[in-house]
DNA sequence: ATAAGTTTGTTAAAAATTTGAAAAAGTTAG
DNA sequence: CTAACTTTTTCAAATTTTTAACAAACTTAT
């Protein structure tokens, strides 16, 4: 059960399971082929299969998964009941949108502190947290060792703030900023956006259909 | 230059190729070759020759690629000069801070209205549109035939919404929501976005650092 | 003008991913 | 309990993607 091993392609595509299969739970749906998942999900059966392997034999022969069990494995792999200690930098349109948007608490998170440089937002609240002035990162840091932090800041901050973190401890980033944090610690994890490169993947669809 | 036999693979590294040569072209930045983008994208100096070739030969032997031509180059195949005619449906905190915050003119789209179900928004302005109630969605329509539509609206109305706009002559989509659009027409291009896919992919790698 | 040095375009090899198919295991009905 | 059926597991083949290597083409300096 070595995680190292599991390629990237199918990691991604657990939070995927694990959507469809808390679709289907809710619905009261108890068991589920890997036939009928690929109908509902637009995979392979056999992809599927193979994926859910990597991790353990989840299923049996002639049953198929039993629903419940098979998203609280996943749901285990991707560690969606840690509380990994967050903190949110950035707090614009997007970084309260964000804020107030994301269920961090059903994902693995927690999100203890959000912060921008504008004086002005100090104070508000977000989601029954203040916004405090990015002055006060060190001493927040130091006092609650966040281990995560989602960005929300304009590229040109980004690298300086992230290496900051870094030294901080923050050992993950959900980077929204243009910039492509590549951080040299193997230690460190980041998952970036980049949502405008998704507009204009539609963008080139869009005019070449 | 058929485009329909260009891999998905490289087309979703084409924005990250207009975002760097951007970079460098503000710079000042004349000439670049495969090798120098390689050590500040991270793509091997192999791959980007390869991607490129498969539009054509943007370079010169013993020269490398000048910057401004093939950022030119790469916006017209992402098609970042298009207008295409945008509605974004659902002004919530995530809807109203995507209108705000991404730059759909310089990416190829124009956003020309924006709907919510609530009518307490009705006539609220974001980035110098009204907010319109959703019920005026079928004539704005057919009065101004858009061809994109932002979709950041819960699960629930996805669905029902993305048919009456397929049938409404929209042929792009871009989907903040839940639910997995899978439209049937192969005329129809939808870029789903799945913040909580990516939160949960970070999810997992923090906790298998 | 020539030679040395770069760098692309292109072809081929390697690696990774996806798909398919058979064998093993379990379920359900009689 | 047995036989027919379902579905996973596992292994192998096919496809796709990435990397490497080399020849052709251009630049630059002498």
């Amino acid at each position: 059960m070595a995680k190292g091993d599991v390629s990237l392609s199918v990691i991604k595509r657990l939070p995927r399971y694990y959507r469809f299969l808390g679709e289907i739970k809710r619905a009261g749906i108890q068991r589920v082929s890997s036939g009928e998942l690929s109908k509902k999900m637009g995979f392979t059966a056999s992809q599927i299969r193979q994926d859910l392997n990597c991790f353990g034999g989840f299923g049996q022969q002639g049953y198929g998964y039993n629903v419940e069990q098979l998203y609280d494995e996943i749901g285990k792999i991707l560690g969606v009941h840690q509380k990994a200690k967050t903190v949110l930098i950035g707090a614009g349109n997007l970084g309260r949108a964000v804020a107030a948007h994301m269920s961090f608490e059903e994902r693995g998170f927690n999100l203890i502190g959000i912060f921008d440089k504008n004086e002005a937002l100090a104070g508000q609240l977000v989601r029954n947290l203040p916004i405090r002035h990015i002055d006060g990162l060190y001493d927040f840091c130091r006092d609650n060792s966040p281990t995560v932090a989602v960005l929300c800041i304009p590229s040109e901050s980004a690298k300086e703030i992230t290496d900051e973190l870094v030294k901080l401890g923050v050992k993950g980033f959900w980077n929204f900023s243009h910039y492509d944090i590549a951080v040299n610690h193997p230690e460190v994890a980041v998952e970036n956006v980049h949502l405008s490169d998704s507009l204009m993947t539609l963008s080139f669809h869009v005019n070449n259909l």
